[in-house]
This record gives structure tokens, sequence and C-alpha cells, in this order.
RNA sequence: GGCCCGGUGGUCAAGCGGUUAAGACACCGCCCUUUCACGGCGGUAACACGAGUUCGAGUCUCGUCCGGGUCACCA
């Protein structure tokens, strides 16, 4: 059997969106999944749409997102270039053997005269009136001899019908009449995205064409290419869209409104890398199993055309970000801290507390790394709270109690000789035993007077260990003051 | 509007003619607990509708409805 190849085939943009990381990530699953090969080409064919720096976008993506090319415009490889402007002048010729062979024509029509037509009641239904597919050759000789510029359109059949294979969609057939003898060759001499797709498609041995379900409808115009030229046809793998949900609860193609949908947009937000991937993995697809946490290198194993799914799918924030805190959760807290180190400082400014330490408590309970800062700002200052807030039922602490405790956990950490988790622990844990009181009683006063609001990540002892002895006495004395 | 595709809980989804219709996220409750979370246990919730085929239909066929895509010198 012939090697698979796939390819990813972005125009150069400047925004990588997720729906098109995922066509990638499957591409690239594909091919490996099968030993293939996967492929990177640039399509930079509208001149008009060229943004600088727009291809490294690309790239980072990539190399971040962990889908590593075998072929591409940075590496090379046996069938470059891989930047369809770089290709420029290999299309002409296939185009205008396609005019010999009588499945093309040049239109010299303007753009004024398209325009109009565009107003009439023809074009509304036809489009194109395919005013130049039978132009006789003297006059097209002559308009060529004038030097008069001219695209060259695909000369597509009047009547019957195209029938084409895919992989997930099944045996599709569309009546002809539908199809525009679309233009190939524009007049810049640059082919469209339709042709070269096909040209390069073919010169670089695809043998799976991969994208996402947009281009369903338009597969008829690649088969009647393919057949023109007599070239095999490759397996068409259609991707169901991924949808996006706005708060209507209207539904339609994932978009910027629909919140970040770029791949850089997520990971500024503060998602991982193989958060993102695992999760867009499986919208979509779905595996044998009834596993849901996989590893690229997994998902090359596991992954087969045959469980991608035709139905469109919704993008879920809230299912990313479960599986986002599953990924933080299963690090280590070196690794984790590493990540966190710069929301932490966001927080806490260079003030001289052990990040690794705050990270231990924001690990599991951590699902984004973006809302760090905001429950660990107490740390960098206490902020201003009410007495109200030492009253708490559960840990049965109340007004009359909770100075008492506070006042006993302030003497009892006060004569403490070290100052560490542990020696907290065991001194505060001990001074509710002595006081006949359940835990959470000692705690809840001593954590609030310590941290200022009622929810923290980590209790009071971790607050206070990390606060350090000064800062910690300091603040409970505040807390004193505050329930005189 | 024409053409094409799709339609299982709020979301992702399993299911391929016979199941009490999985599982995950979200949500709710309980437990654990030094708050919140984590973790554990449990719960609410779905085959769009109507015909047909069949002993039997979420699964096959047709129609209806709904949703999406596409109709460029964009890709």
């Amino acid at each position: 059997m012939k090697k698979v190849r796939t390819r990813y085939a972005p125009s150069p943009t400047g925004f990588m969106h997720v729906g098109n990381l995922r066509t990638a990530l499957y591409e690239y699953l594909i091919a490996k999944s099968q030993g293939g090969d996967f492929v990177l080409r640039i399509e930079d064919t509208d001149q008009e749409r060229y943004v600088e720096g727009a291809v490294d976008v690309i790239y980072r993506t990539l190399k971040t997102a962990g889908l590593k090319h075998d072929e591409g415009p940075d590496i090379g490889g046996d069938f470059g270039p891989y930047v369809q402007s770089e290709r420029k002048d290999l299309y002409l010729p296939y185009a205008e053997e396609l005019i010999k062979k009588g499945h093309a024509y040049r239109c010299f029509c303007t753009k004024e005269r398209l325009d109009a037509l565009k107003n009439t009641e023809e074009f509304a239904n036809g489009g194109y009136d395919r005013h130049c597919r039978n132009l006789p050759q003297e006059e097209i000789d002559k308009l060529l001899a004038e030097g008069t510029p001219y695209v060259i359109r695909q000369k597509m059949p009047i009547d019957g019908t195209t029938t084409f294979v895919d992989k997930v969609f099944g045996e599709i057939t569309a009546p002809n009449s539908e199809l525009q003898d679309q233009i190939l060759i524009k007049t810049d001499g640059y082919p469209t995205y339709n042709f070269a797709n096909v040209i390069d498609d073919h010169l670089m041995g695809i043998t799976h064409v991969v994208r996402g379900n947009e281009y369903l409808s338009s597969t008829p115009k690649y088969n009647l290419l393919y057949e023109a030229f007599g070239w095999e046809i490759p397996v068409y793998v259609h991707l169901p869209l991924i949808m996006g949900k706005d708060e209507n609860g209207d539904i339609s193609k994932l978009s910027k409104r629909h919140g970040s949908t770029g791949f850089d947009d997520l990971i500024a937000e503060g998602y991982l890398p193989q958060a993102i991937i695992n999760y867009i993995a499986l919208l979509g697809w779905c595996p044998d199993s009834n596993n849901e946490m996989f590893t690229l290198a997994e998902l090359e194993k596991e992954f087969s055309v045959d469980r991608i799914s035709k139905s469109p799918a919704v993008f879920d924030y809230a299912k990313l970000e479960w599986f986002n805190g599953e990924y933080i959760k299963s690090m280590t807290v070196e690794d984790f801290e590493k990540i966190a180190r710069p929301f932490i400082r966001q927080a806490i400014g260079d003030k001289p507390l052990d990040t690794l330490k705050i990270a231990q408590i924001l690990q599991q309970r951590t699902t984004k790394l973006t809302q760090i800062p905001e429950v660990i700002d107490f740390f960098a200052e206490l902020p201003e709270y009410d007495a109200e807030m030492f009253i708490n039922k559960k840990s049965k602490t109340n007004a009359e109690n909770a100075p008492v405790m506070l006042k006993a956990a302030y003497d009892e950490l006060k004569s403490l000789p070290e100052w560490t988790n542990q020696s907290i622990h065991d001194s505060l844990i001990g001074l509710a035993e002595k006081l006949a009181v359940k835990n959470g009683t000692v705690m809840w006063p001593v954590r609030i007077s310590a941290a200022g609001k009622k929810v923290t990540p980590g209790g009071a002892v971790e607050i206070l260990d990390i606060l350090g002895r000064e800062e910690s006495l300091s603040r409970i004395e505040k807390g004193l003051e505050k329930l005189k």
C-alpha cells in the first residue's frame, strides 16, 4: 500500500483558529496513525491578504501543539517549494493543458461586466453566464494579441451529476448544474485556491485530503479537475464543523463572539497546549474505549478515521477547563510552579514569599492559570474585611468564641520555637484538642484573620506558613482588634 | 432561494434491528474536610416529529420540521 501523506495547508492570516488547529491535528493523526507523512504547505495565493509574520504564527502554533511536520517551507522536503507563491509559474501550464483538452477556457470578461451581471436575474440563478465559454478562435486570438487581460475558467458539464466518496460522509452526489465555471487562474496570474490545491496535492503525492466540512459542496469541482487531468482521486475526509453557542443559545460556526477561538488566545487565557489538543481531538472523534485522557502519542496510536463523527460539535469551554485542571493536577509541583510563577508574581509582586509553597496549595484547585492572581492576592496585602466573617456555622464559630479562639491561637503561635508547616499544624490542632472544640473552630478565625477572605487556597496552616511568623502574628493582632 | 450535510440529556458522545439507551463535562445532593477546591458516593436529564419496513426501530426507508454549510479573480 502507498504511504499515507496528508497536508495541512493554511493560508497565512496571522491567526490560528482552533478549528484550523483541529483540522491540522486530524491530518497529523491520520498520517501518523498509519506511519505516514504530514506535510505543511502555505497557501498564500491571495496577494491582497498578505500579513506580515503570519507564517511564523503557523510554525509556532504547530510547534507548541507538538504537531511536527515532515516536510514544509522551513525544513524542506522532496516536493518543494512548499509555499504556493513560490510555485506560481507552475500552475499556468496545467491550466493551459486543460484548455487544450477542452476542460477550460480563457475568459476576457471585465470586472465591470461581471459586476453588472450580479444585478441581473440570471446571475442569481446561475452565476457567471459563460459568456466566453464558446468564443470563436479568431476572437480569442485577437483579444490575446491585443493583450487583453483574462482569467482561465473551468468548463463544467452542463448536466448530469458528479459523485464522489467521502470517508466520513459516504457517497455524495450533486447535480452538475450547480457547478459554476470557476476561475482557475486569476488575472494576476496566480491560481485560485481551488486550482492550486488540486495541482499541489497531486504533485506532492497527498493521499488523503482532510479538511473542514465547508468544502464538502465544492468537492465535485475538485473531482472533475482530477478526472480532467486523469489523475488519481485522493481519499476525501471531511470533518464536522466546530460550532459556538452565543448568549441567546444560537449556534453557528465558532467565531470570536463566542469567546477566545485563537490558539494563542487560549494559551494566554491560561490553558495548556496538551489540554487544548486533548479536548479538540475529542470534538468530532471518539475512541473505542471510554478513555478521555490522551497524550498526542496515544492519539497517534488510537486515532482512526472511521470513528470521526458526522455531526457538528459545540465548543464547550467548561469541558476544556476540566481537561486543563486534570493536566495541571497531573504535573509535578515543580513543573506546575514554573508555569504558575508568572501568575503568582502578578499578584504578589516581588515580595519574598515562597512561590513553590504557594504553587503547592494552588495546584489542586486551579483549572485555569489566569484565575491564580485573584485567589492569592491576599498574600500581598491583607484586604479590608468585616468582623462578620469570623462567624461560620459549619465551623461552629460565633461572636463569642471567635475572639477567644483567636487569642488562644495567637498565644500558642507566638511561643512557637520554630515556624514550619508542621509546627503550626501541631500547635493549632493541639489547641483544638485541649479546648475540646472541633478543629474548624480554631482554624476558621485564624484563617480569616490571616487572609481576610472566606475562600482561600490552602487552609490556615498553609497560609500562616507562607506568610511567615511576623506577618502572621501581625494579621492576627488586627483580627483581634476587629473582634473587640 | 437552489444544492449538500446533519439531528441521542444543557454540552461532547457510545450505540450499527432485540440494551434497564453507556461514559464524560456541567448541574444538584450527600460524605470527607482546616474555608474553597480535590477526592468518594448518589441524583436530575435524551433518541426532533409523522408515516412505513419488521415479530421487534435510536438503529433501515420516505416525508415534515429544525440546525448548519455552500453558491467570489477568499481560502
